[in-house]
DNA sequence: CTGTTAGCGCGTTCAT
DNA sequence: ATGAACGCGCTAACAG
């Protein structure tokens, strides 16, 4: 591997021409700057990232935090995770993974170890004590959903309220007033988990707004769960004609459980699949609406956001991005009401 | 952030000692050690990740190389990154994604960098490009899946023989002797994609060894497609009683397919789905059958053996690894059989 | 067993 | 506009 003093003594400049000719850290005659351009051609040379993050204390790497083995975003943590790496080296970063639960000392460990500039803290909760110790260290981060009281910290969330004005909206001019919510496990909440909260609150206030009551029943994140969580709510409300669910597993099982109950969906009850992707709604039958989270979005918005504030280009950044609403087949009219079909319709 | 020569002053010993205490490279005295480990932990000194790379020339970073927005093994493949990043780390090494598709320049770039020590390639096809680039680079590397000659090349990948003779097996155990295959799009066999060609070669060697004849239909990887794959199997053999599908996208597909054809699932048709992940065949009615990807042992295995090979401690590494039966409600017996239920039976 | 010294490849002064 | 020299934090000879 051919190394800048190579580059320096092919073209007859010295190592330190070289270097700034690369960085554009100080005037370089065209002339030279051609001949160095030449010897790096014919070399094939690179800076070595190592040196160059070394000598710069800029190495120009980024880490990626996410709790391992979880599958809460399953459907769209791969777009997450491969859209941030994108994103990353798009501005000429490399992006590392570290898989890591809530391990205070880990991360400790792996922030002091000086490998990387930065951090995107995937999934967030309201009290998270991974954001204390990056807090704490002072090394730049930004984080993917938000605590609690975000203050100037940087984030890139899913605006929930904007998604659940969607899903209650969408029902309702389907002439829909009895809208049920299915949501997370109880053991979310108290957790701290973000979504599970803060979907709650906005199904509430969306509700109201609307001058409807709700209902809410807490499921896990499985297909038999959203069944039984489906004749809960039958037996709760039994004049419920649509129900938004959280998770898309569950919403599988919400569907068989309606079914079971003796509930067609979507002509008995509409169905509405929260922070899903079309690619899962479409292994359901029948096809699930959903509302799509923006995984690709939120990845590279939290990328985007971290650089900025590593090369401090830019003030706080705090973005809310909704999710939007992809028609399936499992909302249709209200019983009695007399519009038109809504997943159809433009 | 405190440096080795801190520590070293706090001990009152060399730098080189504390180097040499830090990497068991040469005896050091227990008492000497012990104030080494004193100094360290009062300051809470980290080795720079950076330096000691740029020194030793051991980065102990591994890049993971992996086509970008695709979605093959999308299932999976959150497990497959997550799983090798854990391993990585489990090993002392970071991982970096760098998602590429088939950009020869693009790879070279990043090889040329000298950031990492080895590669893990995933998705790799029967030629691939990345390998050669690899090959020519002389970095070591590892792929999951594998080119049509491997030789002495490290790979890990998927058993499809033993996966299609479980499947078939399977299927025949349970009385089914016309077992056709819907397999991925024939645009991947001419791309050379290992999965879909190897698991139609294991597929007719596994009917031939029970001298049954076979039926094989392409599909994209959608569940629309699938539907029409369903379809085309009735009619270029309608007296088939079990159909095994590659893509777990086309197998919720094939089922809606199989009823619009008039057929139920499984009392008339049964059906497996290859390379799929238990929680998405829980999305289906009925859940599907499936044969699970090790996609978390694929990714530890190639991390594995990477290592190993950067480390110099192993001879070439090739695994195959066969997927699981896993249990669900699309599989029953043939018509006119009188076995056991297949699914439910120990 | 321990200390001294020379790089690793590059950015960055300070000169000129 | 360009060179020379120093140092980033650490490993790896080379001494003793």
């Amino acid at each position: 591997m051919a190394t800048m003093q190579d580059v320096a003594r092919r073209a007859n400049v010295s190592l330190s021409t070289v270097s700034n000719a690369l960085n554009n850290t100080r005037p370089v005659a065209a002339a030279t700057r051609a001949r160095i351009e030449r010897a790096i051609d014919e070399l094939g040379y690179r800076r070595n990232v190592l040196a160059r993050g070394l000598a710069s204390r800029n190495s120009r790497i980024v880490a990626l935090l996410f709790p391992a083995m979880e599958n809460r975003l399953a459907g769209t943590a791969l777009t997450f995770v491969t859209s941030a790496a994108d994103e990353a080296r798009a501005h000429g970063y490399h992006l590392v993974l570290w898989p890591l639960a809530d391990d205070a000392d880990a991360i400790q460990e792996l922030v002091d170890q000086g490998l990387v500039e930065g951090v995107v803290v995937m999934e967030v909760g309201l009290r998270d004590p991974r954001v204390d110790v990056l807090a704490g260290s002072g090394l730049p981060f930004t984080m993917i959903g938000r605590t609690e009281h975000p203050g100037e910290l940087d984030y890139a969330d899913i605006d929930f309220d904007a998604t659940l004005d969607t899903a209650v909206g969408h029902l309702r001019s389907l002439g829909h007033s009895r809208i049920a919510l299915i949501n997370g496990p109880e053991s979310s909440v108290e957790l701290a988990y973000g979504p599970v909260v803060r979907i709650e609150q906005a199904y509430r206030r969306a509700m109201s707004d609307h001058r409807l009551d709700g209902v809410v029943v807490h499921s896990e994140r499985t297909v038999p769960a959203g069944r039984i969580a489906a004749g809960q709510v039958v037996v709760a409300a039994p004049d419920t004609t649509a129900i938004i669910v959280n998770n898309e597993h569950a919403a599988a099982g919400v569907v068989t459980g309606l079914t079971d109950a003796g509930r067609s969906v979507p002509a008995d009850v509409s169905v509405i699949s929260l922070l899903s992707s079309p690619e899962m709604a479409a292994m359901c039958s029948p096809r699930l609406t959903t509302l799509d989270s923006p995984g690709d979005a939120l990845g590279r918005a939290g990328v985007r956001a971290l650089v900025a504030r590593i090369e401090k280009k830019a003030p706080t950044s705090q973005v809310l991005l909704p999710c939007t609403l992809h028609a399936g087949d499992s909302v249709a009219l209200a019983r009695g009401a007399g519009v038109t079909d809504g997943d159809t319709a433009r």
